[in-house]
DNA sequence: ATCGGTACCTGCACGC
DNA sequence: TGCGTGCAGGTACCGA
């Protein structure tokens, strides 16, 4: 990339808000993408006003020890965002529900992080302080921890890991150490087009059933990621952010409405203690 | 080890 | 109009 073309890509992220739906693995790529031009950039200053989002952490330490650092990587984990620095360490993102990063821009009422970069501003947002912003100096347990990635495991181990779990289909398919990355929008969108019950329990989906899963698993993730991606350039308005939101979910809070293949209504009962949208006709146990 | 349940937190839609 | 209530869910943590 040319000098000129970067100061236009930075000019531009400057002026975009990086915001998502729900955060999933899709949302969490969109959003990593983004921030990739901030490699090279040096950390100037860091100001954190929210312990919570910390965790644990010193929020005057943590601003010494990223004084002058500079930013060497921007890698996803499932749904982690995690941001290597030059001469080792890293600072660890998630987003939560409601967590934004944002090229530039103002600090609000939830702004829980300012970065100051020697060219532009990172802040922090998240209202509902369900994300996370943690510096370590190894490379994070609860990253290392993490399953495979849904888009890059083969079928054979993901079929394995369904062997003998006693637990929904629905609720593995949120466990963060079966697959990374699948929040409650994907999992049952892959459920409702793999054809398969939220509540049916994990070790009796095999054989085609399981390979039909793993098909829609990737699918709709790999749809996602495209339709996130060719949103971000028209983000900067209402109209963009709406055509980002109407990403064609089938069931997802659709509680009542027609199912799109055969008519009946979707229904939602809670599995894992999470609202989950089926139809009853298509998705069998 | 596995599993189900709960807490955390704020904004919003809803009914009266 | 305003107030109370339920809902939204990612992760850590608890007890069984």
């Amino acid at each position: 990339m040319g000098r000129r073309q970067e100061t236009e890509l930075f000019l531009f992220l400057c002026h975009t808000e990086v915001r998502t739906a729900l955060p999933e693995l899709p949302e969490v790529e969109t959003v990593t993408r983004s921030i990739k031009p901030l490699v090279g950039r040096r950390i100037v200053s860091a100001e954190f006003r929210n312990l919570r989002v910390l965790r644990g952490g010193d929020p005057d330490d943590m601003a010494a020890r990223l004084h002058g650092r500079k930013i060497a990587g921007v890698q996803r984990y499932g749904k982690f965002i995690l941001v290597s620095l030059s001469g080792g360490g890293y600072l660890l993102v998630h987003l939560g529900m409601t967590g934004r990063l944002l090229l530039g821009g103002v600090p609000g009422k939830h702004t829980h992080a300012i970065l100051t970069l020697d060219r532009g501003v990172l802040l922090f947002d998240d209202s509902r302080q369900f994300g996370a912003l943690e510096l370590h100096d190894d490379f994070p347990a609860r990253v290392a921890r993490l399953g495979p990635e849904p888009l890059e495991v083969k079928f054979e181990d993901f079929a394995a890991g369904l062997r003998g779990r006693k637990t929904s289909i629905k609720a593995l398919l949120l466990n963060q150490r079966f697959v990374r990355g699948i929040g409650n929008i994907y999992a049952d969108e892959a459920l409702f087009r793999a054809g398969i019950h939220p509540q049916a329990q994990a070790s009796r989906v095999r054989g085609e059933r399981a390979r039909r899963l793993y098909d829609a698993m990737v699918a709709v993730l790999s749809e996602a990621i495209a339709a996130g991606g060719s949103s971000i350039s028209d983000y900067v308005d209402a109209e963009g952010r709406k055509g980002f939101f109407q990403f064609s979910h089938r069931v997802y809070q659709r509680t009542g409405e027609s199912c799109i293949s055969c008519g009946t209504p979707i229904r939602r009962v809670l599995v894992a203690q999470r609202s989950s949208h089926f139809c009853p006709k298509c998705q069998r146990r």
